[in-house]
RNA sequence: GAUUCCGUAGCUCAGCAGGUAGAGCAAUACACUUUUAAUGUAUGGGUCCUGGGUUCGAAUCCCAGCGGAAUCACCA
């Protein structure tokens, strides 16, 4: 009986798609195939490899006719995905979508076909063509009885056939939204098909990739080189945090994807550049959540000679400009709150921080006491936690979550900063600070340290800690404390988060919705 | 990793006192030469996430798994 279904299964084979037999395609998509047959047939190639000639974008139209006259309204010509159809017997409408924007078309079957053969319209136009096909169409511009500029068309061409259907979002006058692509997971899974049928989504990147331009821009200003380094490393550091590892085959190695690139930038400041940066891609094989993707962007930009004083003016002099460019304005809504990147932004010392929030000093508290003071804010510790960790338990409990308006915190422990300058009169602390913006942190930044010797120590603490246990002590990296024993300037060096920024600056609440295809689970393919 | 919620047509969703499925849009057919969430008439379309269990009978109840979302914990 096997025999009888495998040959009836042949016998109903489609001979042009031997090879999509039995995938169990929905009837939209046979629909779609058997149109794309008929469009051969018709000796009309549905994928045509010439290119396509245009005159116009739909933005271009709207643009430059807004105010036109009808009878000095020119020919062009324009492509783009057909989004909608509005057939009424022996005239359509439709609207093409192109990068950017839509603009309805008018297509009218004796204006398109003058001849007796009516087929373009009748058969390829009604009947093979689908939304979600690109096309390009020649026509004049005109506008409807209601008074909308569409394109008369007198040519039609087919650019790419699209064999799934696309879903269908209608919005109407008031702009609410009919039959919204919305499930999350389709949307990050089928990107492509999110950016197609959500504009929004589309204006969230196009923010994304202007915010670094200007970023770019600025930095080039100062006379900055933007410069690349190893992702791949024998050795990860500049970060505290868990590494992806893998393995090279010729060389027999472990190697390691960079979860920071300081040491490597660090290191061309000591050979003479006088200001570095560059947009890395950081690995970090830890925990996923709204804020955190496995692979996400860091700017890090070093400049010799300065401070963290004056990294801190030129950052809030950066934020203020990028707001004013994206948006127009300082004060941008995020989220429930407005938040000002107007400079000079609040300056508040850690400890100070702290204190103003439990309302007792906590510069000169030993571990019992801040242990003490934790304990009863409700907050866990560990007896390995000290003095350091303490603090930073009550700063991130207490007092980074109230903290909306760009602040930057200063002067840490110098335990919390294996590669910070000790502070230049405050004992026990380091040069650095963090900008918190929205409860979350934005950027991190030094006066970095550059004394070989002390630089030693630190990292011989991070192998204690280590050694200890903590699985996110640092290596200690013989060949960056050698190129510090040759010379680094005084520098001073800060990374920004570049995801958490765009979240910042498009108003997204989560990191998927500013990455373009954010880590996810494999999908399941049933068979 | 913990907790809560979710998974039904291409899309958005309804159905759940247990009786093997519905709507709108999309699709198919017909009508319609300035519509715009076009309209009218008719039609087709579903492993109800997967696998077990209870039951005469499961989309619905129970268990396990897979996937997703939200909240919480650590890192940016």
């Amino acid at each position: 009986m096997n025999q009888n279904n495998s040959s009836q299964e042949a016998s109903q084979q489609d001979p042009l798609f031997p090879h999509r037999q039995g995938l169990g395609l929905s009837e939209q998509e046979l629909h779609r195939r058997q149109a794309l047959n008929q469009l051969r047939a018709l000796g009309i190639d549905p994928y045509p490899s010439a290119a396509f000639h245009r005159t116009h974008s739909t933005q271009d139209i709207h643009r430059d006719f807004k105010d036109v006259e009808v009878d000095s309204w020119s020919s062009v010509s324009l492509a783009g995905r057909l989004m909608s159809r509005r057939i009424m017997g022996k005239a359509s409408f439709a609207e093409l979508q192109d990068s950017t924007g839509r603009l309805q078309v008018y297509i009218n079957r004796d204006e398109l076909c003058p001849g007796d053969n009516k087929d373009l319209y009748n058969e390829v136009f009604k009947k093979h063509c689908d939304i979600g096909d690109w096309v390009g169409v020649r026509g004049r511009i005109f506008r409807t009885q209601v008074g909308e500029i569409s394109i008369h068309v007198e040519e039609f061409v087919f650019l790419s056939k699209a064999l799934r259907p696309l879903p269908v979002v209608k919005r109407d006058e008031q702009g609410r939204v009919y039959d919204g692509f919305t499930d999350p997971e389709l949307r990050y899974r089928m990107r492509y098909v999110d950016l197609v049928v959500n504009p929004e989504v589309r204006q969230v990147f196009m923010l994304r990739s202007r915010m670094i331009e200007l970023m770019r821009q600025f930095f080039n200003r100062h006379g900055y080189l933007e410069v690349e380094t190893p992702v791949l490393q024998p050795m990860y550091g500049g970060a505290s945090a868990r590494p992806f590892k893998t393995h090279h085959h010729t060389l027999d190695m472990p190697l390691y994807l960079r979860i920071a690139n300081e040491l490597y930038l660090k290191r061309l400041i000591v050979g003479g550049f006088e200001g570095v940066y560059e947009f890395a891609r950081d690995f970090r094989n830890e925990g996923m959540s709204r804020f955190h993707n496995p692979e996400f962007t860091m700017l890090e930009l070093y400049v010799a000679f300065q401070d963290y004083h004056w990294m801190m003016h030129q950052t809030e002099a950066l934020l203020e400009e990028m707001a004013v460019a994206l948006h127009q304005q300082t004060a941008l809504k995020v989220g429930p709150h407005t938040i000002d990147f107007k400079a000079p932004y609040r300056r508040v010392t850690l400890y100070d921080s702290i204190s103003e929030k439990v309302g007792v000093q906590v510069d000169d508290l030993d571990e019992t006491a801040l242990r003490q003071l934790a304990q009863k804010y409700r907050i866990e510790t560990d007896v390995s936690m000290g003095r350091a960790k303490l603090l930073d338990a009550l700063f991130g409990e207490l007092v980074e979550p109230n903290l909306i308006q760009p602040t930057f915190v200063t002067d840490y422990p110098v335990e919390m900063s294996p590669l910070a300058k000790v502070h230049r009169d405050k004992p026990g602390l380091v040069e650095r600070f963090e900008l918190i913006c929205n409860g979350k942190e934005l950027a991190n930044a030094f006066s970095e340290l550059n004394d070989p010797l002390d630089q030693r120590d630190r990292f011989e603490a991070q192998l204690a800690l280590g050694l200890r246990g903590d699985p996110e002590a640092m290596m200690l990296d013989e060949d960056f404390l050698r190129a510090l024993e040759f010379g680094m300037p005084p520098t001073a060096g800060i990374g920004i988060g570049i995801d958490r920024l765009a979240m910042m600056m498009t108003n997204s609440a989560s990191i998927q919705d500013v990455l373009f295809f954010p880590q996810m689970r494999p999908e399941r393919h049933d068979g």
